[in-house]
DNA sequence: GTTGATGGTTCATTATTTGAACCGTTGGTT
DNA sequence: AACCAACGGTTCAAATAATGAACCATCAAC
């Protein structure tokens, strides 16, 4: 691995639990040597992208990450665009809307909307990282992935989550050849065990798979109905997202959906 | 300097103006060599801090960057604290308000919002680097800089800009201290020849400037009213603003903008 | 005052980065 | 169809930068 990867791997020890590390544990953390950090982290610091704080001279995430996601999102309006679908989703079925896109080998989430319908609802945060093969979106994106980037995403060790959680890939991949034949996928308990979601895929210019939209909700409101609801209003919030993004929704994705509703 | 500090340059590269760029081009307007950019590249991909697409495998800035911008805004919530000021400061004057930040030696424009009240405004853009020498917003940093700082980002040729931009370094010393003794700064067409601005100084805890507040108006609309208006307005939103970061605005700055409304 | 932790620095050794020249492909021109 | 120029990407000896054990200064606890 090359310098530059060892220090953009350093931003990944910056967590939302550990906002802030100071440098003998950046080292712990990395497995780097302490002076080996300290020269990539001060390189870094000089561009912004982290920045030193406070008497312990503790390292976190610096302004720069701020001028870049600007820059992105002008050039390539992806959470600008979908917050607005992703809130009439929410209002719409009266559940948790998530958007998530893949980065690397890496879920994340960089998007969702609550609705105020009900007290009780699946709770989410921005920037979470979510496992491949223990969430319906997980499940939506490894499904459509062609197949050599699938199996490269569950060739490790698939842990158990909750009692419900498909630990065995031969297992995993029927599972995923029903989502594909389904055009949606849904896991219950499988992540966190009060909470049930169903999600589709999310399609870039190229018909590529790139993320994944959601709908999340308690266990103990899921009913048929609100079921049916959530099933065609993710499949409408999709196409919207996919077009809006200046993709479109490959033909046998959309047929499948139809069949769906 | 470092490998990594050439990689972070490359990112820089991107503009709005110009955000997806090929490999020849880039090592073009680095001034390093294709083999050492498509190294550096790779390995920011890989990081997914670039992204390749299309046909042409132009690059761009990646979907890292929005996650790593979550994750600075929930541990460090400037942007979306500053916002609802940002917003209420655009109605309360009519006009522009934007909020800028010092990163490294640049001076990044990070939020802005409009007034519906007049059909005519001066637009603004996300990301946007402004010019310390011809802007309120560089001018109210400069002035509240420890010394050594304020001479090192002066210490370059000062672009002319337009008819008004001042480009003498000693008169540009001259006008930080009168703004350092007034505790706002005003520029009249320096930037943009019909734009013209008021900005204060933002603070982050430990009493250090880290950005400006600033409200632009065409030229044409300004009068002595709205001139009093907009300074009593800004003073308040930065007072807002830096209680919101966590700071406290300075006894001395708060003394002189006392005296301004 | 001792101990152990911190952030930061040094410099000989070592491993990575570098870049001229190369390849294969594409798209336009003659 | 032959040619050319520009593209993205690759190679490998030479040059340069990264590395890490040992170091220092500082701080807080005991």
């Amino acid at each position: 691995m090359g310098t530059v990867g060892k220090a953009l791997d350093l931003l990944d020890i910056f967590t939302r639990q550990r906002a802030q590390v100071g440098l003998s544990e950046i080292a712990r953390l990395s497995g780097l040597n302490k002076a080996t950090c300290h020269r990539l982290l001060t390189e870094m610091e000089s561009r912004g992208l982290v920045e030193q704080i406070g008497a312990a001279r503790e390292y976190r995430l610096g302004p720069a990450v701020l001028r870049l996601a600007a820059l992105r999102e002008t050039a390539v309006p992806t959470r600008d665009a979908a917050m607005p679908v992703l809130q009439a989703l929410a209002r719409a079925t009266g559940e948790t809307a998530h958007l998530s896109l893949r980065e690397g080998d890496k879920l994340v989430t960089i998007a969702f909307a609550y609705s105020p319908a009900h007290a009780t609802k699946v709770m989410m945060e921005d920037a979470d990282i979510l496992p491949w093969h223990a969430t319906s979106s997980g499940q939506a994106m490894l499904a459509f992935l062609p197949e050599d980037q699938r199996e490269a995403l569950i060739a490790h060790p698939l842990p158990r989550l909750t009692a419900a959680t498909e630990t065995d890939p031969d297992r995993l991949r029927a599972r995923l050849a029903e989502v594909r034949a389904l055009g949606c996928a849904e896991t219950a308990g499988t992540f966190e065990s009060d909470a049930q979601s169903l999600a589709v895929p999310l399609f870039a210019p190229g018909d590529q798979v790139v993320g994944a939209l959601g709908v999340a909700v308690p266990v103990s409101r899921m009913a048929p109905d609100l079921h049916a609801v959530i099933r065609r209003e993710v499949t409408v919030a999709a196409t919207e997202i996919t077009t809006l993004w200046g993709g479109q929704v490959p033909p046998g994705i959309i047929a499948l959906w139809q069949r769906l509703i």
